[in-house]
DNA sequence: ACTAGAATATATCACTCTGATATATGCTAT
DNA sequence: ATAGCATATATCAGAGTGATATATTCTAGT
């Protein structure tokens, strides 16, 4: 799924400008599953626009900068559908804090323990993110997504809330001569 | 988490070649954390030389190309501390399946049901490929770490096991026409 | 016996993406 | 006042991806 298609599916969803179409990924119903950055948007939309795929409206603001505005064409819609029918790529996870935590012997306890702290509070911030949105007329495969979203954050929440006190019996590196003489065999 | 800690987090349990490293992310524990290619490991491993946080032996084989086999020195360890004590990047995930599933109303249902197929039957090899592990003498974080990925997966496997049903009363595109007519307005 | 393909092993490279920064304005809270 | 946040687009160095190249051995099917 490469940063034009992600375009094209919020698109769908609705004209946006790159300014909200990241605003999708950061806080909206796709900020689960993928991130872009400005840096990929707005390249994207330039190349769907070239392609045929979408269409740009200038819309002068006055008290704002102006924006873009575009919408995706039906050559668009096409182009999306084909993506979605093609093989899709094994997820990407990359979890700075579960890296840790697999080595978390390393790492101070009350570090490790703020960190699972802020973990469990983004669980619970995500869950009232995703209750907070209307599902009522979304597609069926659309409110499998969302209920799968619930389920897993529910069940990794109620997981490290039941099983951190298994920290209690870890060492933890003492911090006298730093971290690098802690580690150190 | 750049390439370089991800090796040092790797030869922190062992000795390993470029090539052995990759394979920890590909099926060992890593595996549902962080992913990495060649094209990433082989310069940062240069790198961790050249910095003197690993050093490199060659090992000339029989019946086999040789192997650069990399060991963590005490710096490599004491960087390795260093990193696993900055604040996390958020977990950053790109699933090609659940953006798929977000869109399923474009996509005909046989398609559909086979991506769900798929991906119970991933949940589930990934759990045996948990259990397969030997937990017993890792950290308490580690563990903790496994049994969080248990956890999410064996949710996740459930939730659309029983609720996959759903999809029953969703319309599918009718490919009479192709998909772009069946998503056109 | 032959052969296609997988596994072991390192390396490179075009392309894409990230994260930071630049630019400009208005709104809000101290 | 003024610092900081929100809106809005754009660029770019550096990092990472996915494919490809090279070379050998092992394995499974015909």
């Amino acid at each position: 799924m490469d940063a034009r298609t992600l375009c094209l599916g919020v698109l769908q969803l609705g004209d946006a400008s790159g300014y909200e179409i990241k605003k999708v990924f950061e806080e909206g119903v796709l900020s689960h599953i993928y991130e872009t950055s400005f840096g990929s948007i707005y390249p994207a939309l330039n190349r769907l626009v070239e392609d045929g795929l979408a269409i740009c409206t200038e819309m002068p603001q006055d008290k704002r900068p102006d924006k873009k505005v575009y919408s995706i064409t039906p050559a668009g819609r096409a182009a999306l559908a084909a993506a979605l029918q093609q093989v899709p790529a094994p997820d990407r996870i990359r979890s700075d804090f579960l890296f840790i935590l697999m080595f978390g012997h390393l790492v101070p306890r009350p570090h490790l323990e703020r960190l699972i702290d802020q973990r469990i509070n983004w669980y619970r911030d995500t869950l009232a993110r995703i209750d907070k949105c209307d599902t009522a007329n979304w597609s069926a495969s659309a409110q499998l997504f969302a209920g799968l979203g619930r389920t897993v954050f529910t069940a990794a929440a109620e997981y490290l809330e039941q099983n951190r006190h298994l920290l209690e019996q870890q060492e933890s590196p003492t911090d006298r001569n730093g971290p690098a003489a802690a580690v150190a065999e």
